[in-house]
DNA sequence: GGTTTAAACGCCCTCTGCTGGAGCAAT
DNA sequence: AATTGCTCCAGCAGAGGGCGTTTAAACC
């Protein structure tokens, strides 16, 4: 057999048998669990061989039936490697997909599937084989490919729709119109199957079964079953676990006995190849020929493309562009890059830790390290080490202190951009977003800060909080404020006998004690009792302390002794200086303070006390003449006049 | 040998979030 | 006057997106 073609009559098959071969799905899982290697579009059985012998791969269809993925099964690198897609062009031969060629053909979708328990799957027909298809498009490889040594069996499932049909000599012709049940070819057809070069030498002794069947669901199929395999010149074939690569970088070691398939290792590095051309272009590598120079910056390259590539970035010749956008690059690998960046979003390369997932694998790379915390890039002048160079570079500012950013408006320079661009939204810019706290009216400009307002204010707080003024705990500092704001300016505390309402207890309790007449302030050398013990300190320092000297507040116009300011601005509103001769100044009241008449502790002994006394008799307290008692005032009964009368003070002065 | 493709490295950018000092008002 | 609490602000680093460029290998 020369060749076959498949021949499928239309209206056959119009989906993939499988509902789990389904692209997305089939991706999307595959995605998870198992990772993904990108294969050449083209590969020779031999190189197959060669670079993957041993990768169970995988093949899936994609969207359309147009894409092909394979999947290495034993992957340890799994998530890192990229997707592979390829294409397969009209009449290509069945070989052809096998080796997964980047031509295509939309149409028809070859699945090979295990055939039974214990028979291992495979999609190779052998180089040079004629078999083609028509209007095939995509392959898909539900289970793994081995090699052929390996191979029991295999079946081949076609699912075609509107396969036109295709005879010829020695091809192999299905038409499952005639839904013929099982072709078999059996070793006097082989040869017509796989015919010359490669596997086609190889396929004396294998056994093709063809088999055209109802499907599930009512869908025909052909099923293609390679059975019995045996490949000629075996013995040449490595073992699975062996290097089969051929030491050829000499010129006696780059030939084998024909048939023999051969591989070349480069004596250098571990490159390997099957093919004298791709060995010898390799070896350039090594020599450092360039003879291919730009002549606006004298760099050389090793070819002319290579050259070209270069000379298009000093030219701005960017021949590739995008279908979907503007854009326009100088490579295909960067439009490539950039339509999954920005119109497909594919992201091969996916984390096996987390969710994410890039465009690049560098990407990737740059990712797990967010995992593992390595850190290759270490500052030279702290201990700081970064993740990556670009950080490093911004950390080395900090050493510098370069501020290559400038604010155009008032040309403040920043270290970093955002900072920058923040100064200017926040300084120069008009309705400037502002975030509006959750839990309060608070508005807070920079979102960073609402999230400090929240972590200050309204995060719970295990430990009780309580109020200064009355015995409610709350676990919000935010809540705490906002209570102790309530107690601000309140008189909570109202007389049951009277009008009188003050802020504290205890002034209330002063208060109380002019009802029941308690005065629970004795002095200790008189017995005279008091209210306040403020009124009783008083006493005693002005009946019983010798060194005590009272304030006394002159009349400016006529010179007469007033022991409060109050009395005596009240004299000097009526006073006649005419009439007084003492009088001297003549400039407007002047006032004079000799010595404070209470004591400092007195007024120290509750903060709280004189803030209240000094907004109920604030007058008292103008040009801070006067140090007010506050229980004085809030007890409201008495005065120290009733104890000390101006005349007494004079008296008193006179003595002294 | 030219072209294509994939990979790698690098650079720069944005967005995000944390930190600590400054300024201000309230206490 | 000192302290405290809050917001503003710049500095700084983490993470990730996007693109420029070069190179090796495969493909034709």
């Amino acid at each position: 057999m020369a060749g076959m073609e498949i021949s499928i009559p239309s209206e056959q098959f119009t989906k993939i048998k499988e509902p789990e071969l389904m692209p997305e799905e089939a991706l999307e899982e595959k995605g998870e669990d198992d990772g993904v290697c990108r294969v050449k579009g083209c590969l020779s059985p031999g190189e197959l061989e060669a670079q993957c012998a041993y990768e169970a791969l995988q093949a899936r269809v994609l969207e359309g039936g147009q894409e092909l993925v394979l999947v290495p099964a034993e992957e340890s690198e799994k998530h890192i490697l990229p997707l592979q897609t390829a294409r397969f062009s009209e009449d290509v031969a069945l070989q052809d997909i096998g080796w997964l060629t980047p031509q295509h053909q939309e149409g028809v979708q070859l699945v090979v599937q295990q055939a039974g328990s214990g028979l291992q799957p495979l999609l190779w027909l052998g180089e040079g084989s004629q078999q083609s298809l028509h209007q095939c498009i995509a392959v898909s490889i539900q289970d793994e490919v081995y090699l052929l040594q390996d191979v029991q069996a295999t079946q081949v499932h076609v699912l075609q729709e509107d396969a036109a049909s295709a005879s010829g000599d020695g091809k192999f012709v299905v038409s499952l119109a005639e839904n013929t049940g099982l072709v078999k070819f059996d070793k006097g057809q082989e040869g017509q199957l796989p015919a010359a070069g490669g596997l086609g030498e190889r396929t004396e002794e294998q056994l093709f079964l063809m088999e055209a069947r109802p499907g599930d669901g009512g869908r025909d199929e052909i099923v293609l079953t390679i059975s019995n395999v045996n490949v000629g010149e075996q013995e040449d074939k490595p073992a699975p676990d062996q290097a089969h690569v051929e030491k050829a970088n000499s010129p006696q070691n780059q030939k084998k006995a024909k048939g023999v398939k051969r591989t070349f290792r480069c004596d250098v590095c571990r490159f390997t190849c099957t093919r004298i051309s791709s060995f010898n272009r390799h070896v350039k590598i090594h020599s450092n020929e360039k003879p291919h120079m730009c002549h606006l910056c004298l760099k050389a390259f090793r070819t002319v493309t290579l050259l070209r590539n270069h000379v298009n970035t000093h030219t701005g010749t960017r021949p590739y562009k995008c279908g979907d956008c503007n854009m326009a690059f100088v490579t295909s690998g960067e439009l490539v890059r950039h339509r999954r960046y920005k119109h497909t979003h594919e992201k091969p390369f996916k984390c096996s830790m987390c969710k994410y997932a890039s465009v690049e694998a560098s990407k990737l790379k740059r990712h797990v390290r967010s995992h593992t915390g390595e850190r290759p890039f270490q500052c030279s002048l702290c201990s700081y080490a970064s993740k990556d160079t670009y950080k490093l570079k911004r950390h080395m500012r900090t050493h510098s202190g370069e501020k290559p950013y400038e604010c155009h408006v008032c040309h403040a320079r920043f270290t970093q951009s955002g900072t920058m661009k923040m100064h200017v939204l926040q300084k120069h810019s008009e309705n400037v977003p502002k975030h509006q706290c959750p839990h309060c009216a608070t508005i807070i400009a920079r979102k960073s800060d609402l999230r400090v307002h929240l972590r200050n204010l309204h995060t719970y707080q295990a430990t009780e909080m309580k109020c200064h003024y009355c015995s409610a705990v709350f676990h919000e500092r935010y809540a705490l404020s906002q209570h102790q704001k309530t107690h601000k300016n309140e008189k909570r505390f109202k007389c049951e006998h009277c009008s009188y309402a003050c802020k504290q207890e205890r002034h209330m309790t002063v208060h109380t004690w002019t009802h029941t007449g308690e005065k629970p302030f004795a002095c200790l050398s008189c017995n005279k009792c008091f209210r306040q013990k403020q009124l009783l300190n008083v006493h005693v320092k002005k009946y019983h302390d010798a060194n005590f000297i009272p304030t006394v507040y002159e009349c400016p116009q006529c010179g007469k002794g007033f022991s409060r300011w109050t009395n005596m601005r009240r004299h000097s509103g009526k006073c006649d200086p005419g009439r007084d001769k003492s009088a001297t100044s003549g400039k407007g009241p002047r006032m004079k303070k000799r010595q404070p008449a209470i004591p400092k502790e007195a007024g120290k002994e509750d903060e709280a006390a004189a803030e209240e006394a000094s907004t109920v008799k604030g007058e008292q307290c103008l040009g801070e003449m006067v140090p007010v008692d506050p229980g004085e005032t809030a007890a409201g009964g008495e005065d120290l006049d009733e104890d000390l009368t101006c005349e007494m003070i004079l008296s008193m002065m006179d003595k002294l």
